[in-house]
DNA sequence: GGGTGAATCAGAATAATTCCGATTTAGGGA
DNA sequence: TCCCTAAATCGGAATTATTCTGATTCACCC
């Protein structure tokens, strides 16, 4: 399952002609196994029990450049830090207004809805996803 | 027209016990004005044309006021900067990902399309927001 | 196995945002 | 209308996330 996972990783960096670099496979193999959509600094933090020598730039490189070739997805919340996701099934967030915490949330009606006629006049759309903002359990009993 | 938008934030502002201060005045006008979702060095800089003494500062903490009471919302996009525009009708966004300007999208049959069952158990949704990523018309032609 | 351009490293630099201490002011009450 | 007080503002310094730089290392093509 490890291997799985890096052999996917190598497979799609090659597809895209990317260097497959120790850092960069565990920076994913990180990134893929975590579903707590971490910042980059939790990233460098986990990486670095497995590669102790890798620098925060390095990883906030890495990143930018698997979410340029698709690999990755930075997900918005309003937190002042980016966080990450791997690019994977449809699926949709519920984002805490108060803790910033990120829920999945799977959402098969709108995945089948077309997109609004208006919508290729402005450009190529890629990923239609949708944030749903609001306040979570935790923080609804905490007031 | 000046007026009633002063008067509409004046009447919003005294609802949530918010005190009514010249900058607080000025700057929700000129976010309201604005269409471009501005950041907060723009607001800033358009502010002091009224107001030139206002600080950074306080445009800071008072879009931060603004947004907990639910005038004015954040938009995300995959800027380093935070984005901003006037809690308004329901409309989505297409964010474009190379020069990350913001397009305002209409999407009725969205607007009626119910919540997926199982968000309920996350928390309290406040607005269901699309996001539709893309390269806008603009940067498509630039290559 | 060697050459080369890309990736990495450490630390400095930059940019957005927040904090701090002093001053001013909005709004409620006398 | 005037005063009081808590909250808002100001300017500049501090903090935090992210990016840049220049030297070194390494993945991959031959």
């Amino acid at each position: 399952m490890q291997t799985e996972l890096t052999d996917r990783f190598i497979k799609m960096a090659r597809e895209r002609k990317l260097k497959v670099t120790p850092q960069r496979v565990e920076i994913f193999r990180t990134l893929a196994l975590s579903h707590e959509h971490p910042s980059a600094e939790q990233i460098h933090k986990d990486v670095r029990e497995h590669l102790p020598a890798v620098s925060l730039d390095t990883v906030y490189r890495t990143l930018a450049t698997l979410e340029q070739h698709g690999l990755i997805d930075r997900v918005n919340t309003s937190d002042d830090r980016a966080r990450y996701e791997v690019h994977d099934h449809d699926h949709h967030h519920f984002v805490c207004v108060k803790c910033k915490e990120v829920y999945d949330v799977e959402w098969p009606e709108f995945d089948q809805l077309p997109l609004p006629a208006g919508v290729a006049d402005l450009g190529l759309p890629m990923q239609p996803r949708v944030e749903l903002k609001g306040i979570c359990r935790k923080c609804q009993q905490q007031g």
